[in-house]
RNA sequence: GGGGGCGUAGCUCAGCUGGUAGAGCAAGGGACUUUUAAUCCCUAGGUCGUGGGUUCGAGUCCCACCGCCCUCACCA
């Protein structure tokens, strides 16, 4: 049994001093007439001390007993208000208040009316217990400044917050109203593509082989089946099976599992959007990228110009388009296509990455890394990064202009992806040929191949049509809408190592 | 996985070159009928992350472990 604090104890008395006396601790329900926001609009300064009668429900979020009358914060989910109770007014509902404590929630029934001081508050004449709170929530102290308001001694540690998540969110409204946000983008996510014809659909997350992303995957079992399943790494394979059987414009919305690395921008489990749509190519991709992510952005925050750690970013339609290829080039001077490996290593040593690093990297793998030391740092408005070369986008379509690329973008964000798109490949002799490679260097040692896939070939043999597919990571699209610098900040609850080791 | 930092009361933190713990808020008692971090008086509250070691003596020094944060690597 764990032991309690003295805090604790002092509430289970108040508890138990309550039900003594008839006051159930627990209550079931409450009628209230309004929120606490919409009780603050109903005020209007001409009311005096006659504003609307009005019943509320919330938590006591401040407590300032002062003998024959007493101020209490009530907070909810919308907003606070001040309660001022008189014990001439409240009758034997006054004795009561001793027993309440901060964080108990209440239901209060009286007038609103300004307060001398100007603040709008409630002259409750009922006070009902609804829930005891038998455990003290980690609040700091506010305390208005000319500033705004300043609070003192506030759950700061990051470990609590992520693991009490519950306790973070009832001491900072600013972090309730970043899932709020999240939510208002997820569901205008969803209204934009439901408008554009395109059908939400839910692939399995366990699956007998993962694929359409390049990493380790999550292993677990079924007992029934007595096999080996894989949590999905990505949706793609199932999602353009879809289009072969004739669901031509099809979204996901839903969880992918990697793993790997944690850190500011990698959560195990995050949360994908990935599109595809029937005889479209990665222009008409990126046509609606733009639109979704600039509409999202400015559903949410009304504007489409954003200040992000001192840098203004601009979502304004069109997004800046760079070639991968130029703007390696004009980064460092070489093309890709035809530099010897040694001059491309040489690039990615001078940039302070670790020489016997760069001299195991070949081919898809160096170009990749010479892009991310060259390119990617610079890419902090908006960009297009377009046609990658072809060792890099298996799944992509060969560029039609250049057999070296393929048509692929990736959306970048404050030097960050955020998008990844292509034309989508359909050929099935070439997939199948891209899968035996995959084949060859999974049996080599390289974990993060694909498997071969011979469903999703067989899918392709009956025709897949040609199609743009996208897919955007919303954890890292809510980063940058919520202004928040982990992605631990834009998941309710993420992951962390189960507590008492 | 490498490097750095942190872990002390319910919360936020202080604690020097080692001498067995402090503050503010929160809590309990008292005063107070318009307060705004209310104020004033009093009181209580701690296996100093865990386990070893050095020492007459460890919150403090050493070692190991656990957890979190930052950073690098890997990746995405």
């Amino acid at each position: 049994m764990e032991e309690r604090s003295y805090v604790e104890t002092a509430r289970r008395d108040k508890r138990a001093a309550l039900e003594a006396a008839g006051v159930p601790a627990f209550a079931y329900r409450y009628d209230r007439t309004h929120s606490v926001a919409e009780a603050r609009a109903l005020f209007r300064d001409d009311m005096g001390d006659e504003g609307p009668v009005v019943s509320l429900a919330g938590r006591i979020a401040r407590r300032a007993p002062q003998g024959k009358t007493t101020f209490l914060d009530l907070e909810d989910g919308s907003a606070k208000i001040q309660l001022y109770l008189r014990r001439d007014e409240l009758g034997e509902h006054y004795q009561m208040l001793e027993h309440l404590d901060l964080d108990d929630h209440v239901g209060v029934r009286g007038r609103l009316f300004r307060t001398q001081r100007g603040e709008l508050s409630l002259r409750p004449t009922e006070v009902t217990l609804l829930a005891k709170s038998l455990r003290p929530l980690p609040r700091g102290k506010t305390q208005a400044t000319e500033e705004g308001a300043v609070t003192y001694g506030d759950l700061s540690d990051p470990e609590v917050r992520y693991r009490q998540r519950y306790a973070d969110l009832a001491v900072h409204p600013e972090v309730r109203d970043v899932f709020r946000q999240r939510a208002r983008a997820i569901s205008w996510i969803r209204r934009f593509l439901d408008e554009r014809g395109f059908l939400e659909v839910e692939t399995p997350i366990l699956q007998p082989l993962y694929g359409g992303a390049a990493a380790r995957p999550f292993v677990t079992h079924h007992n029934a089946l007595d096999t080996e399943l894989y949590l999905r790494i990505a949706d793609e394979l199932y999602l353009k099976r879809l289009l072969v059987g004739g669901l031509e414009r099809v979204y996901e919305i839903g969880h992918d599992f990697r793993n790997e690395g944690m850190d500011r921008t990698h959560n195990p489990e995050f949360t994908m959007l990935e599109v595809y749509q029937a005889y479209a190519d990665y222009t008409d991709m990126m046509t609606l990228t733009e639109a979704m992510v600039a509409g999202v952005i400015e559903h949410c925050l009304g504007t489409r110009i954003l200040e992000r750690g001192g840098v203004t970013l601009d979502f304004t339609p069109p997004f800046r388009r760079v070639s991968f290829i130029e703007g390696v080039r004009a980064g460092c001077g070489l093309d890709l296509r035809t530099a010897p490996e040694e001059d491309l290593r040489r690039v990615v040593t001078d940039a302070g990455e670790p020489a016997d690093a760069a001299r195991e990297m070949g081919g898809g793998k160096l170009q990749d890394e010479v892009f991310k030391v060259v390119l990617e740092p610079h890419l902090v408005q908006p960009t297009f990064v377009l046609d990658y070369p072809k060792p890099l986008s298996p799944l992509a379509k060969e560029h039609r202009g250049d057999p070296a690329l393929t048509e692929r973008f990736e959306l970048f964000v404050g030097g960050r992806e955020l998008a990844n798109a292509f034309s989508e490949l359909n050929d099935p002799d070439d997939q199948r040929r891209r899968f035996e490679d995959q084949a060859r260097q999974r049996a080599a040692g390289n974990e993060e191949a694909h498997a071969f896939d011979a469903d999703y070939i067989r899918a392709l043999e009956y025709g897949m049509p040609p199609a743009g597919g996208m897919g955007l990571g919303i954890d890292r699209l809510m980063m940058v809408i919520a202004d928040q610098p982990s992605i631990r900040d834009v998941i309710l609850y993420p992951a962390m190592r189960p507590e008492e080791g």
